[in-house]
DNA sequence: TTGAAAGCGCTAACAT
DNA sequence: ATGTTAGCGCTTTCAA
């Protein structure tokens, strides 16, 4: 592939000319510029970023770090930020850690030593640690919709009110008259809870409209589709089955949508769902699902100006916690009253 | 950051015995290895792999180059792609050409500048001229799934059979006694059909079993849910609807599902709908969807050994065409037949 | 077993 | 307006 001397050979000049004709920079005659630029397009001169990377310590690139490609959540994310990172002049690399801690440190690594000039970072997967590690380091993380338990995230960090968001989801249930509601929530029995907020301000909600939280009624997933489903089946399965299921993310929300369809209820009459995060597809279930909307654009805004204000040295100003905004939707509705007909 | 400079101050050696300590090559002495080690693992040393880039001419990252990744099917596909990469040591850079062929240029051409060591490409946003282009710099390119009516790909392709495809979706609607079928396509009225081949495998099928297309029973669409629930919506206000559709992706069959709940239709029983991709959320949907099943471990694989080849500059052999599946769930069943029960 | 030196492709301060 | 030169961090002959 033709470099620069390539160029200037052809069109008898030094190569620090062909390098001001290329990026615009000192003072150049219209002659040679021309000549230049016809070489240099005949040659199909492409400009080698890596050697441009080198000598100026950027890369333009920034990483996203990920749970899963395949949640749709994450994929918008994606999306989002890769056009929005496009748009300023970087490149993404995107990467999953399939929620593997050991694995996340390997890519955080593996991301440093390709010398990215940022990293916008996910939960799940990525331990506290090795945020640290990046730190110390000098590589620039900028963390999005952490929920972990420990508030502490070393790094800027844009938030998300998940607390209010389920208390909202727990509102809009009662309003709607129901008393008894499964939960779906991500996370571990007797172990860490990923979903926490979520599923604290709904718990809350309950508590103080004195519904405690009956032990039947609260089922683990993992976020995926057939975790949804394998919970809701639990669910429908009790004796006293619930009016309406709480799923932390819009994937379980489907996975129980689709429980319910198996099981021969009809949404929402026999039963609600609502879910988390309204991707998509949310509107597109069958019925439209209820959920919490985040606003996904504003956090990628957020995260990139925050960044882009580390990268250029700017103090950064980190932005106020994003609001959750119900989005009522035909997968609720009140309840049936008991011994309504079929 | 610390370089190998750095270390080799500290060690009190020269930057080649750093380099030798690293990269496990040439033969160091026990006692300096081990002081070599101390001071990057205490300097906190990572190797700047964009100066490896420069001097090896290898950068060990890939770029793939999709539509969509919003789109689930994409998404798939770009995690077992960024899997298997990263096994095979590379990177993956993900790009979305939002199917916008100006913007697919650039990127590839950015991509190139970047000096990525491979190009996975999918259709939709990659006109053919800007694959000669990279063909004529010499950058390596594997298509994938191409179906474009002209079937010159130039670069080495991985196909899949489309037309095999359209023509089980339309015999597995035969069989169930369907004779009024709704088609929803990606492409445009009287403008490129973009899944030309699984359009024509329908069309063909139905043909010979003596069933010409009615005008009205074809709509377009451009792959997304809302385009889906759209044509599905027309198709369902004809006087005489469908008793099935076949939608030629999943995503637009689950707007199709959607808009026959909106009408308040119970599927199977009083439509039955087909999609095309397999998602993961297929077998989730309410019902689950009926589709044909691309193998894109399968296909992956195929394209990451054929790019891999290239790359080492071995002989590449490129794999017959993948081969569809019928995946028949709960969202067909035969039609009705006139005048049953409400 | 280790070091000296050249060079990957480019940029930029400093000449001329 | 253009050229000289040094150097980004690393690898890799070739010598010692």
């Amino acid at each position: 592939m033709a470099t620069i001397y390539d160029i200037a050979k052809a069109a008898g000049v030094t190569a620090t000319t062909v390098s001001y004709v290329l990026s615009g920079k000192g003072s150049i005659s219209a002659a040679t510029r021309e000549r230049v630029l016809q070489y240099a397009q005949e040659l199909g001169y492409r400009p080698n970023l890596i050697a441009r990377s080198l000598i100026k310590q950027e890369t333009h690139t920034i990483g996203l770090v990920i749970p899963h490609i395949t949640n749709p959540f994450y994929a918008e994310i994606a999306e989002i930020l890769e056009r929005r990172a496009y748009a300023a002049g970087f490149r993404t690399f995107i990467t999953n850690t399939y929620e593997d801690e050991r694995f996340g440190k390997e890519l955080l690594d593996d991301l440093a030593s390709r010398r990215v000039d940022g990293i916008i970072a996910l939960p799940g997967g990525i331990a506290l640690q090795a945020l640290e590690s990046m730190n110390a380091s000098g590589l620039l993380v900028v963390c999005c919709l952490w929920e972990e338990e420990e508030k502490q995230t070393i790094s800027p960090s844009i938030e998300f009110d998940f607390l209010t968001g389920g208390q909202l989801v727990a509102r809009h249930l009662l309003e709607s008259g129901h008393r008894r509601i499964g939960l779906i929530v991500d996370g571990i029995p007797d172990g860490r809870v990923d979903h926490h907020l979520r599923f604290s301000g709904c718990l809350q909600v309950l508590a103080e409209a004195g519904i405690p939280l009956e032990p039947d009624l609260l089922q683990w997933g993992d976020s995926s589709l057939q975790s949804g489903k394998l919970a809701a089946e639990r669910l429908l399965a009790l004796p006293e089955p619930p009016t309406a299921i709480f799923a932390t993310n819009d994937q379980m929300a489907i996975g129980a949508i689709n429980a319910a369809w198996q099981c021969g209820l009809a949404l929402p009459r026999d039963l609600s769902v609502v879910g988390f995060d309204d991707i998509l597809m949310a509107p597109f279930t069958a019925p439209p699902l209820t959920t919490i909307s985040i606003d996904k654009d504003a956090l990628i805004s957020s995260a990139m100006s925050v960044l882009m204000s580390m990268i250029e040295g700017k103090p950064v100003t980190l932005p106020a916690p994003l609001a959750p905004n119900l989005m009522v939707r035909e997968s609720t509705a009140p309840p049936r009253a008991r011994g309504d007909g079929p």
